[in-house]
DNA sequence: GTCTATAGTCGGATAGAC
DNA sequence: GTCTATCCGACTATAGAC
């Protein structure tokens, strides 16, 4: 028994080394760029082990986005969660302030996560499926990204006094969410606008900075149009 | 002179077809995922006329680079252009309504090419450069991408009363750059929150609206926030 | 369960015919 | 200048030893 949980253990442990090194490799040269030869001596593993316990490299990819998933839903669900018993036990009219404190932690948790030297594969292998989606992004987007977005559009629905559903106010949300996002998918050009050769904590401090005023002043003034009609 | 025209015009028109097949193709599948006999075919050219043509796989690619980065010139040259005289023209104070004019056009022509299926697959490699750039970057950045930037950001640095040096204004800049660029880098997103299957005519009109809502917003509150300072 | 050796496939580059 | 045939390297997947 000692030699079957140490063999389980060591299985396992194979497992996750592969999942981690092809969450590396993947997100710096892409699905058909990485190998497996690579992974698998990244890992420190042999080529035969990702056949073994993934099926095949497609499998492998599609594990990594489960595994790209659960982490999201890690991250965001404690929040998520506060968010959703707030609706259900805050009465109408919702108090306004709470809900741009939710907007705010919850886009500045993004911008934490999009930076965060741990995530940086992950959001790099989020951008290629949005680039070239593949059934790979159906599981990262509707088991992660998917809780984000919609109590994000909710939230903003409600402090600007919108509808949740229409397409419109969608449309404000995902151009609000784009600020954010376009800090690591336009990196490259604002490294060279900036001058800058990193985005490190000083860099991350300034961005968090622009983001919390933008949110502010793009919300109330929302806000006061919706007011008018 | 007659058959060396015909053999010159012939070597051109291969030239042209591989580069706009491989402009498609490259943008579909990425560096990697693309391969010399796919863009040969699809440009009913044979595989070693790349090689000649261009070197090797890689001289496509760069060729491929200068391609997109001229038509990025010839996109916004006109209206760079009348940036630069009306600068250098009118005096300071600069008209505010002519400086806000000149932003909204710059962000809507810019989501107009983003948008134009004629030149969809040329954001695609713009996309893939910035997540994982090579040389290629280089070319499309600083004879292209920069041209646009440096303008619009000095028009929002004189519009909302800030130093078009700093980083603060080059990162206000970026982020409503950031804007635009989110309904394509994140189109796929977009797509699934809205139940959109594709965007179209309609879809590219609200979006254009919900831009335009957001530069005035953001850029008058930013006003504000500068001149109370 | 783990690993090595290899089969089978495909892609980029090139030699040489026309 | 243009094209076909082919080489060589690299990749994924698998058969079979341990």
């Amino acid at each position: 028994m000692a030699a079957k949980t140490t063999q389980t253990s060591r299985g396992e442990q194979a497992k996750q080394q592969l999942l981690e090194s092809a969450l590396e490799i993947f997100g710096k040269l892409g699905l058909e760029g990485a190998t497996t030869r690579n992974i698998a001596h990244h890992a420190k593993q042999n080529i035969a082990a990702i056949a073994y316990y993934f099926g095949s490299k497609e499998g492998l990819y599609l594990a990594t986005a489960q595994h790209i998933a659960d982490r999201l839903k890690a991250e965001f669900s404690p929040l998520v969660a506060s968010i959703d018993q707030f609706f259900s036990t805050a009465s109408w009219p919702y108090p306004q302030d709470k809900i741009l404190a939710f907007i705010h932690q919850g886009l500045i948790r993004y911008n934490r996560l999009i930076f965060d030297p741990n995530s940086l594969h992950l959001s790099r292998i989020i951008s290629h499926e949005q680039l070239a989606p593949t059934e790979a992004y159906s599981i990262i987007h509707e088991q992660g990204l998917a809780l984000v977005y919609s109590r994000l559009n909710k939230l903003i629905a409600h402090y600007i006094g919108a509808d949740e559903e229409q397409v419109l106010t969608q449309i404000h949300t995902h151009a609000l969410l784009g600020e954010v996002l376009s800090f690591r998918l336009s990196r490259e050009a604002l490294l060279r606008q900036t001058g800058w050769d990193n985005i490190g904590t000083q860099e991350y401090e300034l961005i968090n900075l622009v983001l919390t005023q933008h949110i502010n002043i793009l919300l109330n003034g929302l806000k006061k149009t919706y007011r008018s009609i």
